[in-house]
DNA sequence: CTGGCTAAACTTTTT
DNA sequence: GTTTAGCCAG
């Protein structure tokens, strides 16, 4: 039995689901069914171990057993594994049920992000706690954006050069929130340098609240804030954990202080909460996740949590898991044991050492396409990388030899300017009171700079936001010609009368001769346009399209390989952070080097050194077959333009250890070596390598 | 007040 | 390679 987790379930039997699970998997799935009040359950879950197959089978599971799919909660990391988890769950489910049940295809439908299940209790319970139901949603830019502006008003962005900038002190902000925790500690462990200015950032911060409270905007932190709050106050706590029978959490080692209190509002006595998670695959530490919650989950409740751990590794061979398990075996503080996995296979991973960057895209380039002839299709093969900038030298070797790829981490779709831009006047239209939003989208306009942009905010402000009032407004003799236009076009999308189908096109057209203005590279941008046009028409209003744009924006943005169709094979390059709960038959770890995993960045603490440690894991046990971590003997640094670009030689990650060597087939490679990878490896220098050098002269 | 310019600083991971 | 602060002409 190689994988009992795919069996297929073909009869009629309620509990024929059930034999396709091993023992640990059985007993988590069936915990509680038929008792009064059960403990809460804590699934401690390695990797490849069946985790998410585990979870689907609980949620199915209770279902079977008539628990309405309408009173489950299901707390997903993204969007794309509750997608997954709806699917599994519905196969199993239908299957279970031999299609008896004529169409009855089961769905959960509080099933999202903690942030996204957030914004949806609170716009339903917004009367209750003083919000305006139709409050809008800021990223992380426009957030940025908003502190920006505060930060001006308050005079702090001129004084001395110092004041942190936007972006730190948002994250300086949204650390506090989220560690639940008091500036001063915050600015000590994590932002030292700013520590002088904490009575400054107190004030910037009570002005960015209040800001944010009166343009009725709240921001990701506040999703979680809110709805956390609400839960403190013991007669909506009920009221919002009584719709729920059943809350599941899944890798909830990755959840903060708030989201555990969250849980516990909801369920304080902890009936019918599960949780799901691997400390060895903790991550998310920069988000004020701690891994304590999923240690002193069990400990919360009277009596205890019980706790079940999944062992068995059902995805990657066991070479894979030997070199995978040797590198978590160093990790200062582990709580769960090794993984053991029964896929034999005489192929060690590789650890292949080749010149730079560019033999890197080559030996990938190479690799993957002969893994395609021999049956691997590109859609079961992973690049996987630290930081999103590390896949650029491949992503234009991919593009050269026409291999197409999707991208997921990185820049996003949604933080391309100019798609910003239109987003942004929809969200205007949606919430005049959004002034991060109005004051984007008045400086568009040619002639009008932040001193309008205010005068007009305030303007409509004072006219309590009345349709009219923008149209009375004056602008500046520079700005006179556009001024109609945008009057005309904002009021066709404020005041309703144009249906939500029609604005996106209307707004395109008016937003296009500013777009061909404002930026190079118009056409690239315009067809990003296009495709925002048409990802909106799966949205039947335009509140929802927001929401589910800025709560979960399209991944994948534009490159010059272009978006393949999604019937298309396609490569998957990835940041390792995204790549969490995904496997591939392949998987290639780029720039396994010091200074990249780990990250010279995370180099501070030694918990941001085991961090590091976990994540390389993390990517390492994505793999179910082949595995192979590059390492590049030097790369470029283009950091400082004061010393210029350099070579700098990178030792191998201080992760991967002499004494663990020999769980890697050794290679050296480089590409115009006749000797492939398959060769006498072990050569301990690759041959010189001139076509290289002399395409770096040029670089 | 806007918008074009220069000089300088910074550069993780994500909801 | 990108963003931001600061300067200056119109």
């Amino acid at each position: 039995m190689l994988a009992p987790v795919d069996a297929p379930v073909d009869t009629m039997d309620k509990e024929s689901h059930l034999a396709s699970l091993n023992a640990a998997q059985r007993q988590a799935v069936v915990h509680g069914i038929g008792e009064a009040a059960p403990p809460p359950l804590l699934i401690v879950a390695g990797a490849g171990s069946g985790k998410t197959n585990t979870l689907a089978h609980r949620v199915a599971h209770l279902i079977l057993c008539d628990a309405d799919p309408g009173r489950i909660l299901l707390l997903t990391f993204s969007r794309r594994a509750a997608a997954e988890m709806k699917r599994r769950v519905e196969r199993i489910c239908a299957s279970a049920l031999g299609g008896a049940k004529a169409g009855g295809s089961v769905a959960v439908p509080w099933s999202g992000t903690f942030h996204a299940i957030g914004a949806r209790l609170l716009r339903q319970h917004a009367s209750s706690i003083g919000l305006d139901p139709s409050f809008t949603i800021a990223d992380r830019e426009d957030a940025g954006d908003l502190m920006n502006m505060i930060r001006d008003e308050l005079g702090l962005s001129g004084k001395k050069s110092r004041f942190p900038k936007k972006q730190t002190c948002l994250a300086i902000y949204s650390l506090a929130v989220n560690l639940q925790g008091a500036l001063d500690d915050v600015l000590e462990r994590a932002f030292p340098w700013c520590a002088a200015w904490e009575e400054e950032l107190k004030g910037l911060f009570r002005a960015y609240v209040d800001a944010k409270q009166r343009q009725n905007l709240l921001d990701y932190d506040d999703l979680l804030l809110y709805w956390a709050e609400m839960m403190r106050t013991e007669e909506l706590a009920a009221r919002v954990g009584e719709r729920f029978d059943h809350v599941l959490v899944d890798e909830y080692q990755d959840t903060n202080a708030l989201q555990a209190g969250i849980l516990l509002g909801l369920k304080p006595r902890g009936h019918g909460l599960t949780v799901v998670g691997d400390d060895a695959q903790a991550i998310y530490s920069f988000r004020a996740a701690t891994v304590r919650n999923i240690l002193d989950f069990p400990g919360l409740f009277n009596p205890p949590a019980r706790v079940v751990t999944l062992e068995q590794n059902y995805r990657s061979t066991q070479p894979i898991l030997a070199a995978s398990n040797v590198v978590i075996e160093q990790a200062k503080e582990r709580f769960t044991k090794n993984l053991f996995g029964e896929r034999r296979s005489r192929q060690k991973p590789r650890l292949v050492s080749v010149q730079d960057d560019q033999a890197q895209a080559s030996y990938v380039s190479d690799r993957i396409l002969a893994a395609r002839e021999a049956g691997v299709p590109l859609k079961e093969q992973a690049v996987l990388f630290r930081t999103s900038h590390h896949s650029g030298v491949l992503e234009i070797e991919l593009a050269r030899r026409d291999i197409p790829f999707v991208k997921f981490g990185g820049l996003r779709f949604l933080e391309a300017s100019h798609v910003k831009d239109l987003i942004c006047l929809l969200r205007w239209a949606e919430n005049p009171r959004d002034r991060v939003a109005g004051f984007r989208i008045l400086q568009l306009l040619p002639g009008v700079g932040p001193a309008t942009a205010r005068k007009a905010l305030a303007r409509l402000e004072d006219a309590g936001f009345a349709g009219g009032a923008l149209r009375e407004f004056e602008p500046p003799a520079a700005a006179a010609e556009d001024w109609p236009d945008f009057i005309r076009l904002f009021g066709l999308l404020r005041d309703g009368a144009l249906p939500w189908a029609a604005q996106l096109p209307m707004a395109n057209a008016w937003y296009r001769p500013h777009l061909e203005r404002l930026y190079d590279a118009a056409p690239a941008r315009i067809s990003d346009l296009d495709q925002l046009e048409a990802i909106a028409t799966g949205y039947p209003t335009r509140q929802s399209f927001l929401e589910d744009l800025t709560l979960d924006p399209a991944s994948a943005s534009g490159q010059e390989a272009g978006r393949p169709s999604l019937d298309e094979d396609y490569l998957i390059l990835s940041t390792i952070h995204s790549a969490k709960g995904q496997e591939w038959q392949a998987v290639y770890i780029l720039n396994v080097v010091d200074g990249c995993i780990p990250s010279d960045l995370a180099t501070g603490s030694s918990a941001e050194i085991e961090e590091e440690r976990r994540l390389l894991y993390v990517a390492m046990t994505r793999a179910k077959d082949e595995l192979h971590l590059l390492h590049p003997q030097r790369f470029f640094t283009h950091q400082q333009r004061r010393l210029g670009d350099r070579h700098v030689y990178a030792p191998r990650s201080r992760f991967i250890t002499t004494a663990m060597l020999d769980r890697f087939e050794r290679i050296a490679w480089s590409p115009g070596a006749s000797r492939g990878p398959h060769g006498p490896g072990l050569a301990e220098r690759p041959p010189v390598d001139l076509a290289g050098r002399l395409r770096e002269r040029w670089k």
